[in-house]
DNA sequence: ATTTATACTATCATTTTTATAGTGGCAAAA
DNA sequence: TTTTGCCACTATAAAAATGATAGTATAAAT
C-alpha cells in the first residue's frame, strides 16, 4: 500500500503496545514530553554516563532524568550498561540503531530552536 | 557569531519569556506536550474550525484542545478568527507564518511515525 | 416542540513532572 | 581519622498537565 492510500484509510498505529490515531501522535507517545528529545539529542553525539547527562541538561531533575531514561530504554531508543557492582556505580547510556532513526527529527528541532531564538527570541550569554 | 561559536558558548535562550538551556528544550517549551504537534500538523493542510480539528483528532478531549489552541495562539503559531456573535459560533484557526516555520519538524515527525509503524509496529485498519 | 449543531467552560479525577531530601559504599582531602 | 564529596539513583510530597463528563447559549432543522 502506498502513502496516499495509507493516508486515506487512516489506520490506527500500534507501536510498543501504544495505540494512536495518526503517525504524529504515535511519535509523540514515544518521544513527546518535555525532556525526551533533549536527552536523545545529547546522546546523538555519543555514549554518556548518567551524571554527564545531568550536567549537560541543567534544567532536568534527577528523578525525571531517571524515569525518562527508563522509558527510552523500554521503547528501544537507548541501551543501559552497568560497569561496576558496588558504588560508585558507572552506568552508560547509548543510542540504539532505532534511536538514531530519530536524528532527522532531532536535528530539525535543534535547527528550529536556533532559528526561533535568532528571529523571535534572544540568546543570553553569561560572564 | 557562527553556529560553532554559539554551540560552544552555550547561551540560554529566551523565547516568549520562557528561558531554556538549549535550542531543543526551547523548542519543546513551545511545541512539546502530547498534542501540540498533532494540532499543528492538522493545520498545515489549511484553516480548520474547532469542530473539524476535534473530529480529525479523536483522542483529544475538548478541554485539552481548547487549552492547547489558546497556548498556540499566545505563542504566535496560530490565529483565531470568530465569524459570528451569537451561538452557534464559527471559529477558525489558521497557521501563522511563524507557525509554518515548524513544517520541517512536523513533516519529519510524520515520516518517522510512518516508518516506525512499518518497521516496529503495525497499522490497524477497521471495517 | 424537540433535536441537533457549535465552540466552548466548569468541575473533578488521574497522570505526569517537579522539588527536595536521602541512600550506600568507596576515594581523596583535611 | 574524621570529613567531604562522588555516583546513580530512590522516596515522598507537591504542582502542573491532561482526561472524563456534563453543561451553556442560540439558531436552524426536523
Amino acid at each position: 500500500m502506498d502513502r496516499k492510500e495509507l493516508f486515506e484509510k487512516k489506520p490506527k498505529i500500534k507501536i510498543n503496545d501504544k495505540i494512536s490515531w495518526c503517525p504524529t501522535s504515535a511519535a509523540m507517545e514515544l518521544i513527546g514530553g518535555k525532556w525526551k528529545s533533549v536527552i536523545l539529542t545529547h546522546l546523538i553525539s555519543g555514549t554518556k554516563r548518567y551524571n554527564e547527562l545531568r550536567k549537560e541538561i541543567p534544567g532536568i531533575t534527577e528523578r525525571t532524568l531517571s524515569l525518562q531514561l527508563k522509558q527510552l530504554e523500554e521503547d528501544g531508543f537507548v541501551v543501559r550498561k552497568v560497569f561496576t557492582k558496588k558504588p560508585p556505580l558507572r552506568v552508560e547510556y547509548t543510542l540504539t540503531e532505532f534511536g538514531f532513526t530519530l536524528s532527522p527529527i532531532l536535528n530539525s528541532i535543534v535547527e528550529w530552536g536556533l532559528m526561533a531564538a535568532e528571529t523571535k527570541g534572544e540568546f543570553i550569554f553569561e560572564e
